[in-house]
DNA sequence: GTCTATATAGCGATAGAC
DNA sequence: GTCTATCGCTATATAGAC
């Protein structure tokens, strides 16, 4: 950005977070050192106290960074769908999913970077790093949630809810879960090219939310 | 079990494992330390030494305790499905889920203890936790597969794969990310009861699982 | 088998020179 | 804006008394 500065190291703010998301999705928030960070960063300690505050600073902007521009072309894409078409909720569905899928893809470290973070980030233990992604995902929840609500007035608002967790629930898994997956699999599945797991995604997923109310339960579809 | 103790406390080691399963839930595995650990349990931190040996022993153990009986359940279930009948598909869905949600809700703490801690478990950093559970659950997922595989035979064994995957996927998120759910649907979705989930969960997760085949490929490649 | 006491190491954070 | 040096704290692990 500044032109003031010889080259030496591009930007000490954006090397610190690209070091701390490599090192945050290898081994922790919390067994992640500002030490080992700063030295991968190849800056010194003392600028996360400068730049962020605080580790705690710095946690919290490594999050927003991706997940802002995420949520906002989710918002885009959401925005863009024909919400009358015989395959609106593909559409729809394909609104949450791909921008998810691409930023992984185009991340420095794919899969085992800020996938692995973000596989973890909905049962993160730490209390400000679930406060952040709340904040982050809020807004995108309730949009979409609307517009399932439009598509799905079968479900109750309470399964619809279900489902929309049950989405969210497998794209995580696999975003964050690919080691796993190729271990459990014994290679059956390889997990280096993304796109076919969005492809499979998408098949099951808009089956799942497409599927009857759960029997035995009430089916109102009281209010739109 | 044994008579020769009077009952002054329990028994160290399941006091040290129950409350490290608490405390692992509550902040992670790194982030709760021994020290926190020993004094739940009403123990000497020396007693963390002399019975897992370390940290890590500790660790091993939390898992393997509930993942033993947990899969053993999961095998006998699967063994008393009838392949043959109309609802095989849910039957079999239903031998890999209930077991887990009647462990969720038997446990101490519920949702909020081994469910938040098994909820992470398969994006672990921590290596050795990692092979824990990869060897702890190899054997249920082979079965399983083999189960699928002949009930849903137009799927390839890649897509199976990952279907499963999801299935897991869907599984693990609502047990361990109960908390974000209840933030996130401004309180439509309350988790107290995981029954409910439960049927949520096998509706939509065998209408899933009777998808067809993922068309062709699609979506995100490259060129946007 | 349980305890106290401590060795050894690494942590986050900051003061102050430049 | 970046550095060195260090404070104050907590961690895991263990030696040795009982």
């Amino acid at each position: 950005m500044s032109e003031t500065e010889t080259k030496e190291h591009v930007d000490t703010r954006e090397s610190l977070l690209d070091a701390a998301e490599s090192l945050f999705s290898e081994h922790g928030l919390a067994a992640a050192s500002l030490r080992a960070i700063t030295q991968q960063a190849g800056v010194n300690l003392a600028a996360v106290s400068y730049h962020f505050g605080s580790k705690e600073g710095l946690v919290r902007a490594v999050f927003s960074r991706r997940l802002k521009p995420l949520n906002d072309e989710r918002k885009e894409m959401l925005e863009a769908c024909d919400l009358t078409a015989a395959d609106a909720l593909e559409q729809v569905l394909r609104a949450f999913l791909v921008p998810a899928v691409r930023m992984i893809r185009d991340a420095p470290e794919g899969v085992h970077g800020f996938g692995r973070l973000m596989g973890r980030v909905f049962s993160e233990p730490n209390e400000e790093v679930r406060r952040v992604v709340f904040a982050e995902f809020k807004e995108t929840v309730d949009r979409f949630m609307a517009a399932f609500r439009v598509l799905l007035p079968h479900l109750s608002p309470e399964e619809l809810t279900w489902r929309f967790h049950f989405v969210a629930g497998s794209m995580a898994h696999t975003i964050g879960c690919g080691q796993m997956l190729e271990e459990l699999s014994g290679g059956v599945c390889r997990f280096a090219n993304v796109d076919d797991a969005l492809a499979y995604l998408e098949s099951f997923l808009s089956a799942g939310l497409r599927a009857p109310a759960a029997a035995g339960r009430p089916q109102c579809s009281q209010g739109d």
